[in-house]
DNA sequence: CGGATTTTTCGGTAAAATTCGAAATAACCG
DNA sequence: CGGTTATTTCGAATTTTACCGAAAAATCCG
């Protein structure tokens, strides 16, 4: 993948100038998808060249993919340098980053609410506020609730569940139903 | 809510700090944390003030807030002045922001990617990056058609599936199993 | 309409981030 | 161990973003 393929190129600029919207920046979304597109692992210094990226600019941005557990190290036998492969299964990729996302946005607001909802108890001057907050704190541990669950799915099922099409939240609209039985209202 | 309590400073200080993971700015951030903890629809002034943010920024963050829509202008009796109110509901907020993101993030990213595809069919030299491609926009199309549905859903409904908890991930297991089969029938 | 109030726009500055390239460090080889 | 290659660190330069305050524009009122 020493040359890139005009389709490379056109998607590897326009993969860089969303990252934005993802909550990284060009360059290390540039490096993500032209690791996405490459049948085998890149050299940081392949890379480097590639995209006309610093060489230690490159480094930083393999780092960062890391720790978002997107990217890993693999070895080649009788080469010393690192290469990077990226996650290739596109659903394992989506658990990995929402992984990451809950614990870097989910995570933070949660520990937040506990921390500004100890010690005001009582406190009739704040009596609206604890309120706002603990609606927001039962929302947050209810959406960690369910991040949990839908974490344990594996690919192939999540795979189905997704194509159910509309029965899908017909059965959702159902189930909730079903748990509406036992108590009258809330 | 001329004067802040200690833990409404704290909060919107904190929810200040984690605007950044969501996308926003510290300010922007401050600004909703603090129409969230009003009773009552402020003046942008009043934001200003009691924030210690200029007037000026405090329009454009109320703007950027109304774009997400997550704020709103509401009119008082005998007052000219704009005053400003968030969504009160969280569980609503939640179905705004997704919606958004949704528009920001998915939306850009199957643009990108059915853009990148015209004209590179049957081209072999990209046949695995058309693979790659593919494999993707797939998963961003089935992402849509899920949250479209989810989308459709009421506050109570969503809030009664979330208390499902492990019966939730077993109905999905199933359901994916039923799916599996010949008949699809449920 | 003329004046007062409110809101928005905009240029400039301050702050933050990104990126580079040199230097330091680490890893490896013979 | 000494030399070579690979990687990371770090300060500086550049770019981007955030924020302010003055001025312009819009809105309203009598």
């Amino acid at each position: 993948m020493a040359e890139l393929t005009p389709v490379m190129k056109q998607f590897i600029l326009h993969w860089g100038e969303m990252g934005s919207n993802w909550g990284l920046n060009r360059t290390v979304a540039q490096i993500h998808a032209m690791l996405y597109l490459s049948p085998a692992p890149l050299t940081a210094e392949e890379i480097s060249e590639t995209l006309g990226i610093a060489r230690s600019t490159v480094s930083t941005g393999l780092r960062e993919l890391q720790t978002w557990g997107v990217v890993r190290v693999v070895h080649q036998l009788g080469d010393r340098r690192d290469h990077f492969e990226t996650i290739a299964d596109i659903w394992e990729m989506f658990r990995v980053i929402l992984r990451e996302r809950k614990r870097r946005e989910i995570d933070p607001a949660v520990a937040v609410l506990r921390e500004s909802m100890t010690g005001v108890q009582g406190e009739s001057e704040n009596a609206y506020v604890i309120e706002r907050l603990e609606e927001m704190l039962e929302f947050f541990e209810v959406v960690t609730s369910v991040y949990n669950q839908v974490e344990q799915l594996p690919t192939a099922t999540l795979r189905r569940i997704a194509r159910l099409g509309d029965s899908f939240s017909r059965l959702l609209s159902l189930a909730a139903q079903s748990e509406r039985q036992p108590t009258p209202e809330m």
